[in-house]
Parts: C-alpha cells; sequence; structure tokens
DNA sequence: CGGGGGCTTGAGGCCACTCAACGATAGTGG
DNA sequence: CCACTATCGTTGAGTGGCCTCAAGCCCCCG
C-alpha cells in the first residue's frame, strides 16, 4: 500500500582526504566541497553528525520515512541555506540531492570551537535554528489545517519568493517530492495546479512543467490563508 | 465552516510590578511567578516578547490561527517545560493555559544577558530551541503522513511518557485540544480511543473521559509507526 | 431541576486518495 | 534514425477515511 521505492544511493565522502582537503581561507571553519548526482542521499538519519552542509548550487530535501514508505520532507533547502545543523551527535532527517548539487562542507568540530570562543557565532548559530523551528511552526499549520489547494498555494509562494529569477519560477523537485512535501499525493498537487491555471493565475512554460510563471500574486495568495 | 469562538481573554501582567516582583535569589535571572485560570491568554502571537515562562504547575497550549479559526497547536507544555523562549522580537504562537497554571517569569534581557556572559548558558538555550525543534519535525511527519488512529497513539505514547504517574495518565487537555493538536475533529479523536478501549488496550477510569490506563503499551505502540 | 459543556455515537457527505489509462519527454541501443 | 523503455505528469472514475451534522448521555453547577 505504502511501499515505494526508495532512492539508489552512492557513497558520501567519509574523510576530507576524500573531498580533496580544499580548505577555504576562513580562519574559523575549514572548508571543501562536494558534488552530488541527482537523487542521491548526502546523510542518512541516524548516521553520526560530523559536517555541515552549505548549497553552493541545487537543491536538496531532507525527509523522515514510516517504516512502511510513507515520507514526509521536512524542508527543501537551496542555494545558500545550511543544512545538516545537529545539536546532538546524529541527523534527524536524511538529506538527498533533488538535483545536482554542490555543497561546501563545515566540520562540526570547528563549528563548535567557533561557537565557544565567539558569542556572535554562537548567537548566529541560534538564531539559525530559530528559523528553521520558524518554518517548522509554519508548516505544521499548513499540513495540520490547510486544505489540498492551499498547501499548494503557499508552497509556490514560498518557492516564488526563494528562488524567482526573471519572474519565471522554476521549481527543482519533482511533483513527487512537493506531494511529500505537503503531505499529499501528486495527483492531488497535480490536480491543484491545473486549476490554478484554469483560473489564471499562473502559466506553465517549457515542456517539463517544472518552470512556472506566476501571473498574478496577489489572486494566487488570496487561494492562502493568511495567519 | 471553520468558524470557531474565540477563548475568553483576562488580562496578563504588563509589568515586574503587577507580578509582585517576587525576585528570586538567582542572580543571572530575575523571577516572579503568576497563576493564570483554565483558558486564559498567556501571550498572543505577534506581541512582544518580553518574558520567558517555566511551568510550575498546569498544561499550557501554544497554537496558530487562520483567519477563519482554524486552529493548530504546535505543542502543549507541561510542568517543568520552559515555553515563550523565542529568538525574534515577537511570540510566534498564542499560550493559553490548558488548566489552572502558574509559570515563572523571566525577562528575556535577563536570559540574553546570561547568554552573553556564560557560553554554557548561551549553550542551553540552543540545545533548549534544538528540542523544539525536534518535536516539531516529528510533528511535521505526524500530521502529514499518519492516520487519525497513529495520530491519537502516537500523542497517548507522547503523554503517557511526560505525564503518567502511578500507571494513569491523566490529560489535562480537552478533546478539542488533542483534535487541533492532531490535525483532526473531535470526533475523530473519540472514535480512536473508543477503538482503542474496545481493542483493550487503554482504559478509561473516573468519570470525565480525561483519566486513561495504558493496559498495554506495546500493544498500543503497533498501532504507530516507528521512523 | 434545568441548562450548559464535554464526550460519544450514528448517518451521510465530501475531499483527498487509489487505481488506471494516457501523453510527453528523455535516454538507450540496434 | 527509430523502436523500446522508463520516468514524469495529467486526467478520469471510483473508493474510502475523515469531516459534518445531529442526537443523546453524563457530569457539573447554579
Amino acid at each position: 500500500m505504502f511501499v515505494r521505492i526508495t532512492a539508489d544511493r552512492t557513497r558520501r565522502p567519509n574523510s576530507l582526504a576524500e573531498l580533496g582537503m580544499t580548505s577555504g581561507s576562513n580562519p574559523i571553519v575549514s572548508l571543501s566541497e562536494f558534488t552530488y548526482k541527482r537523487g542521491t542521499e548526502i546523510y542518512g538519519e541516524k548516521e553520526p553528525a560530523d559536517y555541515v552542509y552549505q548549497i553552493r548550487t541545487g537543491a536538496v530535501r531532507t525527509y523522515k520515512l514510516l517504516s512502511d514508505g510513507r515520507r514526509q520532507i521536512g524542508a527543501f533547502h537551496l542555494v545558500g541555506d545550511i543544512f545538516g545543523l545537529e545539536n546532538g551527535r546524529e541527523h534527524r532527517f536524511t538529506a538527498e540531492a533533488v538535483v545536482v548539487t554542490t555543497v561546501r562542507l563545515i566540520r562540526r568540530q570547528s563549528l563548535e570551537a567557533a561557537a565557544d570562543s565567539d558569542g556572535v557565532f554562537a548567537r548566529n548559530l541560534l538564531s539559525m535554528t530559530t528559523s528553521y523551528l520558524e518554518h517548522a511552526e509554519n508548516h505544521m499549520l499548513l499540513l495540520g489545517r490547510k486544505t489540498a489547494l492551499e498547501r499548494v498555494v503557499t508552497f509556490l509562494l514560498e518557492m516564488d519568493k526563494r528562488l524567482t529569477a526573471a519572474g519565471v519560477t522554476v521549481l527543482p523537485m519533482y511533483r513527487r517530492d512537493i506531494a511529500d512535501y505537503l503531505g499529499l499525493t501528486i495527483e492531488t498537487v497535480s490536480r491543484a495546479l491545473s486549476r490554478l491555471h484554469e483560473a489564471g493565475v499562473l502559466d506553465f512554460i517549457g515542456k517539463t512543467q517544472r518552470e512556472i510563471i506566476i501571473r498574478d500574486r496577489l489572486r494566487l495568495a488570496a487561494f492562502d490563508f493568511p495567519a
């Protein structure tokens, strides 16, 4: 019923040597980069959290699974975003590249050391964690109380704000990802998008249905409910 | 349709003087106490976050509302819990007393000062925020992907762990609160509890249906899905 | 004893899910 | 270049889980 094929997984780097150790100039945190192919795992739930990641290009999804395969995506991380920041020893989500993604790796240790010696740095960590919390809180409202159409609209507005360039919103993720982010099925997401297209508030361009032009933000927002 | 009567609201204290200013012996944080009646608001969404609260007795719900009255409770806070901790200037939830509740008030300023001067203290703040985040993440999975029965079971296990004394779990909140926490209606919650009762995994004692004995934790947990 | 709030239970309805078919696209290999 | 296949997305038909509406019980309290 709920069973779903899990994504194929390639190995992630296990040491800085593997990554080339192209350390950055910042004395506080040691940096290196790594690129993940589409659909590959960056780290798994319950794995030790030795690194924190910042996205240079691409997009990442972080999710939890139920034992029968039901999936809940907690967040999408886009260019510039930092993810994988944990307080405990383990990752609480699985992270996968939605598209080809290059990340900067930051050693957890160096982050902690920096936080200990630098109050401002520590404050930024707290501030970052708080913004994740805020997002999660808003998402609980969406998942618990919004209709399918409202969820899709909220999603579009969020993505529009985060990654629109030149009026076109290019969604990096598939319908399945959107559905698992919004607690819906792909069919319901598809129907909602069709309805919004019929209503004239957005258009699809390109052939893959993943590039969207929002014609009327105000009318689109009217399908959502402000908190 | 979704409209719901909002709870009556009594005024909360606006200054420490109103609270009696019974300052604690702790030099870091100034303390005082205040008691709220059942159903009264402690602070509202978007209000300035001048205080942080710790529960001495009672229980508190924090929630968000949609404009048409739909409500999502983000968390229940029980004895010992700290809530109202914000990074920004404003509260992101409304907080109300579920039952008669006494809280310790901590000035936000003194908290910040303590965090600035004490690295361990700052770390505890981060750790606390992270545990809220963790709870929210798990709750997203529940709201997005679990069935009604699974949600109720998860809720019971959570409450059992947090407040059971002598084998009896006394739920401080009404069905409406449970429903708004789990993204369900009160009828669905009621039916789920009845089913669990029929299945023999729990019993109601007392007359108010709010005191529950869990007969078989393992069988109860079997209705839920481990992550 | 009457009234109100909280909870349960039943009947019916609806929104989102399930199942299925189909079109479009991209990649593969002959 | 053209099957062939796999993946992604849309759309339709039908189902089902949860919601809505309603009635009734119990407890509390004036």
